[in-house]
Formats: C-alpha cells, sequence, structure tokens
DNA sequence: TGAAAATAAATGCAGATGCATTGAATGTCA
DNA sequence: TGACATTCAATGCATCTGCATTTATTTTCA
C-alpha cells in the first residue's frame, strides 16, 4: 500500500467528501427549519430505541456511532439535560453506566425521522435509481 | 418527491455517513500524525495554487469548498497568520479582496500531498478496484 | 440623483469539538 | 496479594463552528 491514489481513486475520494457535505447540509437545513435538533442526536436515539428498554453503554453507543468518546459523553449530557435519555448506574461494573432512552425520546425520534425520511429521499433517493441507490451503498460498504 | 427513502436509498445515505466519516478520520489521523494541518488547509492551499498568482475572492473560494462564509473567512485568517496566503486589496470593488497563496503556501501544500495521497490510497484505492472506484465517483456524482 | 436593496466580508457571542488529562474502578500477573 | 496496567467516563482548556448582525461598498431603479 501508499502509493499515489490513480484519478478515478482521487475522483471517488472527492466525490465522497461533497457528496456527504451537499447531502448533509440539505438534511440538517430541514431539520433545522422544522425546529428539530441535529442529525446526531437521531442517530443516537435511533440506537438507543433499538438496542431497547436496557439501553447501551456509553462505549457501545460510541462504537456504533464512531463518536469520539468525549463527543460521546457530551452528547449524552445533551440529550439527558433534554430530557430524552436516562443515565442508570450498572452494579456489574460501577465504572459504567446504561444510557436508556425514554419515552420523549421516542417522540422525539419519531418527529424527526418525519422530516428526516423525506429529506433522505431528496438528497439521494430522488438523485438515483433504485439499481444505483444498491450500487452505491455497496461501494461504500467496502470503505468501512 | 418527499416521500420515505426505500431501503437501497437509506442504505446509501447511512454508507455516505460512514464511509466518509471513516476516511476523512484516517486521513485526518496521518496527518496530524506527521505534524500537518488538517484537510481544510490543503483543500483551500490547492484551490488557490491553481488558482494562479492572482488569487481568487475568497466567496469563489467559499463556492469551491462549500464553505459558509464566516467560516472562509476565518480559515483565511489562520492561513494568513501562517504565512501561507496574503490577503490583497482589489481595485475592481473595495468591498473585496483577493486571496493569493504564498510560495510558503506552495510549499507546505506539497509537504502536505505527500501524506495526503498515500492517505486517499489507503483509505480509498485499496479497498476498491480500479472500475469500482470510478463507478462510485460517477455515482457520488450525482449527489451534488 | 438618491433612497432602498443587494453584495462582500468581518465579528461578537454561544455552542460544539479536539486534545490531553484526570478520577475511579477493574484486570493482570509475578 | 498488591503493584502496574488497562478500561470507563468526565472535564478544563483551546480552537472551531454556527448564527445573527455589522460595516462598507456597489447596484438598482423610481
Amino acid at each position: 500500500m501508499d502509493r499515489k491514489p490513480d484519478e478515478a481513486t482521487e475522483a471517488a475520494w472527492i466525490g465522497l467528501s461533497r457528496a456527504q457535505r451537499v447531502a448533509t447540509a440539505s438534511i440538517e437545513a430541514r431539520l433545522k427549519a422544522a425546529g428539530l435538533p441535529p442529525l446526531s442526536w437521531y442517530d443516537a436515539l435511533w440506537e438507543l430505541e433499538r438496542a431497547g428498554d436496557a439501553g447501551l453503554r456509553p462505549f457501545e453507543l460510541e462504537r456504533a456511532l464512531l463518536f469520539e468518546q468525549y463527543n460521546l459523553s457530551r452528547l449524552a449530557d445533551r440529550l439527558e439535560k433534554a430530557g430524552l435519555v436516562e443515565r442508570r448506574a450498572v452494579e456489574a461494573d460501577r465504572r459504567g453506566q446504561m444510557i436508556a432512552i425514554t419515552p420523549a425520546g421516542r417522540d422525539l425520534r419519531r418527529r424527526m425521522w418525519a422530516v428526516y425520511a423525506p429529506a433522505i429521499q431528496a438528497a439521494v433517493g430522488d438523485r438515483l435509481s433504485a439499481g444505483e441507490a444498491a450500487t452505491l451503498a455497496a461501494l461504500l460498504k467496502k470503505l468501512v
């Protein structure tokens, strides 16, 4: 490894940056226009909702979201302050905690999805055929 | 428009976020490890180098980089303070200015590329065939 | 012409992020 | 066992970003 990228690789990298920036900006703009919090809140709430009532350990959520440890710690602070999650002590490991979504968290996640879903459709779905979207998803998966 | 995304669309969107995050993190980490500034500096310096000695108007650079106006203004401050660019008054429009790269800026851009290029190769090139990279680039272009 | 609108760029302030470190608890193993 | 290393999570500080507003200039058009 560690040579220079060829043209296609460079184009793919630049495209990745720009496409992500454009799509994210348009989706975030819709959320903001609807008076809703940013995507990172959605991602966290969704992981927690899928995790069920027991919740997740911060380090699990951190890995699921590809967040830095300190960023997750602070996101959890904000979510907790907003009443969307609660932190619970975990008896098996007194260093740790569980973060669990609250009913208010579930409700907000649902309301965010009502805006987020059409925003994804506008930013991605409307610009690709079904086959193209599937191909794109498969190729992007190889980068993770 | 404005319905719900189908599965492939959603997978493409999630893949876009995650792939971009993973690739960017690994590339930024290499730059940092080499004691070099972040990607945004590279992008700006490269645009300015391509623009030639006359430089670019801030609003031109802003559009080329998909930067917010205030972010570009501050990035320019930092680049200027580091001696990598210079701001020049423009006689035709006294509201405006030209931002031009300096020799030190060119030199830094070159040194950054020496790290950036292999980082792109590792994060993208090594994970895709040439054909896949080309396909990915083409699909991502449709999103911008 | 000259008042109102538009454009270029900077900035004050609040909030978010990155970095390094800390505090607390748990794990390891001679 | 008990010293040392590791893991979990929080935090102080500096930097960066987002938002709204400001200053200066140019454009528009009645």
